[in-house]
DNA sequence: TTTTATATTGAAAACGATTTTCATTTCCGT
DNA sequence: ACGGAAATGAAAATCGTTTTCAATATAAAA
């Protein structure tokens, strides 16, 4: 997955520097769904000397080299996620504790496609975030 | 609705004043979803003297009277819709014109509470957008 | 009606996440 | 080593939205 950014970074012409590589490893062991300040954060343990700037930086490429997925949910910033061997999901989000569930669902998704045909819309992707309050919460 | 926006500002020992007459009454004329500032352009076409403020202070009212829904489509700022009268509905959004088409479909409601339901999550609300290229741009 | 308290307004300033600027440093190919 | 492009990080800018604040309006009390 370091290589493919690699790829991806040379076949624009840019570099990947240990500044870029810290925030990838990082970003890539990491299971939730980061803001870039948390990212940040956790990298700055490491490596005291990386700057907001950068961590922001890299995050913008991650995502278009398609190693990163970006969600909204209601709190205000962008969350990244590692695109790696993770398999397409949606979201439960409890409103209380502001935790994170994933789920599949095959059915929900070919009726995605079921509607989108009936109205001769192609599909690129979707977000499917539902809100309420998760089992601990209740 | 105006009367359910009064009895819900007076619940609060709040006004209904001129000025949120006016951006209520553009707003809920409205069929499509406006931004913040595409409502402002309109109210101020007909009273220019109200502002920016309290165009954004209005939505937020009526936001919390359940009178305005709000959604986050990717173009960086909320958009508002009128909630009167109308069923809960989901997304088909354009990536070239931007239009938005809605749909309602039962089945991928009932899968979502199925859903939730396995998970012990008691659902509160959700959203479902799906982002492609609609008829008309391919 | 006058007084009084409270809500409302709009302009401007503040906010917070993200992006850009810019001077400096690093890296690669020659 | 050298020259040029890319990368860095701190600070400033951006942009949608919210807050502040002094002035105004309005409802209720006296």
């Amino acid at each position: 997955m370091l290589e493919h950014f690699e790829k991806f970074l040379s076949g624009r012409g840019l570099r990947l520097t240990r500044q870029r590589q810290q925030v990838v490893q990082v970003f890539l062991s990491q299971k939730d769904h980061v803001s870039a300040e948390e990212l940040y954060l956790k990298v700055k343990k490491e490596s005291p000397e990386i700057g907001y700037t950068t961590v922001y930086r890299t995050l913008k490429l991650l995502f278009e080299a398609d190693l990163a997925h970006v969600h909204n949910f209601r709190d205000g910033f962008s969350r990244f996620e590692p695109a790696h061997l993770v398999e397409h999901h949606d979201h439960l989000i409890c409103r209380k504790c502001g935790g994170i569930t994933e789920f599949a669902n095959k059915h929900i998704e070919k009726m995605q496609e079921n509607v989108a045909r009936e109205h001769g819309f192609k599909i690129t992707d979707h977000t499917l975030d539902i809100y309420g309050v998760c089992r601990d919460c209740q």
